[in-house]
DNA sequence: ACAATATAGGACTGAAATAGTCGTATATAT
DNA sequence: ATATATACGACTATTTCAGTCCTATATTGT
């Protein structure tokens, strides 16, 4: 039901911990602060990292650092890296000039799809991973400020 | 990764054909015309009934008919009812006030996935039964003037 | 009344996607 | 050297989704 994966929550979690810190911080830092299998972030990053979002250091004092900076990475990136490219319906496919569906060339919805699907890549290529540590550097003010 | 079901699939494409043709439509015309499965369709368009989308009669000459006018119905009327509330993640959720994530108070994406969440119900909420009927009469005409 | 047809609804099965685990290899700082 | 961190494949469990099957109920036409 249009939900977005465990991989993809953590993935976001994780980007924002980081771009939040500012410097490199381990897997294990981050499954532990947000009590997250490891094992399944360890991967996530590994994905984020070959795609080049974020760097990654070995050994002692190792961890991800940001590849780029904030404001050059969007929701829509870390989706298409962590679920793969949107298709809502197989009729929404813009690469395929057949529908995919089974419904073949009858299908009716398809325009309709197209354009749905392409305002929801518009939504989260909206987001930069800016947008998310602003919005949680203001929570957290508030409450200092206590 | 984010796919519309097939259930609302069908079900779009249900509405789409009974609000096209103007009359009361059998289901198992559609599933035949459409080659899709009659007994998922008509769970389907049972569901849609019930929820007040549709009109069914039964015995010979029975079928659904629109219960609402095309302009009156919604992309997200008919993903609510066939998939229920849309909820992108956990901490999307608006009606708890506590993360329900694994995350618990740490939740660091709660406002950003809030904030997509809505913003994809507004693309969902704007586009109607009577948008996806204009598009498909003018694919149809190109057709029939070819 | 009876037969044909259409919706209503529950039980069940199979397939696919998702989430999570485990073991091992490789790189690196001290 | 060794402790620590990432890399990576194999595997399992869980959940969701799609589809089927069977039976019941309502309605129309003859």
């Amino acid at each position: 039901m249009l939900r977005i994966s465990k991989k993809a929550e953590y993935g976001m979690i994780a980007l924002q911990r980081i771009a939040q810190s500012g410097e490199t911080v381990a897997a294990k830092e981050i499954a532990e602060d947000f009590g997250i299998s490891f094992d399944l972030l360890a991967k996530v990053l590994n994905q984020l990292s070959k795609a080049g979002l974020l760097i990654a250091y070995h050994g002692i004092q190792g961890g991800y650092a940001l590849a780029k900076k904030p404001t050059d990475i969007t929701v829509a990136d870390i989706l298409v890296i962590l679920e793969g490219t949107l298709r809502i319906t197989d009729c929404a496919d813009h690469s395929h000039e057949e529908c995919g569906c089974s419904i073949d060339a009858k299908c009716s919805i398809k325009t309709p799809m197209q354009l749905i699907q392409e305002r929801m890549k518009n939504v989260f290529e909206s987001m930069t991973l800016a947008d998310m540590i602003v919005k949680t550097q203001t929570v957290q003010l508030h409450s200092i400020q206590i």
